[in-house]
DNA sequence: CAGTTAACCGAACGGTGTTCGGAATACACA
DNA sequence: TGTGTATTCCGAACACCGTTCGGTTAACTG
């Protein structure tokens, strides 16, 4: 993937920033990104607190970097969804790769989709999400060629309502109702099933 | 409302506690409940950083105060709809009322419905949400009696997909989408009627 | 081997939330 | 009205935070 001729030096930075990284990644799973300290960081990669500035710029380009690395991983979950299936179904599937992310990697979910700061996140992560919706939009348009969702909507409106009940179902989930045990995953299917076919045709 | 036959003593501090309670309030939803400064506080409502302990246990309290008005200022945006409106158009109402608060009010949106810390908002918060939760239920219910909801659906999963989807709108509006200037809340009329219509009818 | 650059740290600065002892103030009661 | 008590409020301090800067190793380069 990427160009491996480095010099030692540059792979053994590589690596100490991987390291880094991972603690920051490590930490937030455990205890979210709010809490988050610098200092902890560094304690527990074995770094003095500024010797975290020779890897990353400060604090927030840190945290910038776990949220590309929860990208990363959320494009992995869109991405394993099979393009080859029918339509409707592929549509569906990808609804339900969005809610498992967020059910197995809570504390990145709510990190990469809730964070307040949005001047943080523009370039690569925006250019990853751009990806991963981009599936959405040609699923949609896949089913709209088809004929399996009323062309009586249009596709910008589409794409936000189906975004929005994946992306609500999984918030919901994960922050309000995570101590609820009931099979969340089943009630979403069952729910997003009935909102494809809500749509499948015109009023 | 409340009981008027207090001591000036108890008025003054009453009186006190809301100065300060509105200047966190002003602060949050101009630049996020993140930003929030107790000492800034404290400095613009002409107190000392230790005085407003006399009227808050610790910083987590004042902005659990300032979420539980936020609750109450939402409560109003969905008590402010009809209820002898026809079944279906109150269920769409009620989640235009939701969206509607996200779109007027953020920052609070974001300070009541995203803050990770779910352990401080659990007594009063929790009491005014099931309040409107049940407006909900009602709602969907009431759908259901009159066979304007197909009760193929259980009200259970209904419930969760009509908030998931008007939660997932409204957090994207504000918090992904707030650049674009498409007209959201037309968007979500549209959307929120198609999901009327779709769960309608059994499958 | 000498010079240069990278890697790292100790110490400090200004900021934060919070605590504590004490001073000023307002109140209740004699 | 005076006195004792409870309320208000603050200055100073503590521990922590993110960040910067100068300097000291360590590693590479010629």
């Amino acid at each position: 993937m990427t160009e491996d001729d480095l010099t030692p030096r540059e792979r053994r930075a590589a690596r100490a920033r991987e390291t880094i990284l991972d603690t920051a990644r490590q930490m937030i799973s455990e205890r979210g990104a709010h809490a988050l300290s610098l200092r902890e960081v560094a304690r527990r990669s074995d770094y003095s607190p500024a010797g975290l500035y020779e890897y990353f710029g400060n604090k927030d380009e840190l945290v910038a970097a776990v949220i590309e690395q929860g990208f990363e991983r959320f494009s992995r979950y869109m991405r394993s969804v099979p393009i080859d299936l029918p339509p409707r179904t592929y549509l569906l599937e990808l609804g339900m790769a969005y809610i498992r992310f967020a059910i197995e990697n809570p504390q990145h979910f709510m990190l990469i989709f809730n964070t307040p700061d949005m001047h943080a996140h523009k370039s690569e992560d925006e250019f990853i999400a751009e990806g991963t919706h981009h599936l959405l939009v040609k699923g949609i348009q896949r089913c709209l060629d088809t004929g399996e969702i009323s062309n009586h909507y249009q596709l910008d409106d589409l794409v936000f309502a189906a975004w929005a009940t994946v992306h609500g179902m999984s918030t919901l989930i994960v922050s309000h109702l995570s101590q609820d045990d009931r099979d969340w995953l089943a009630s979403s299917r069952t729910m997003l099933e009935a909102w494809c076919r809500g749509i499948s045709s015109a009023p």
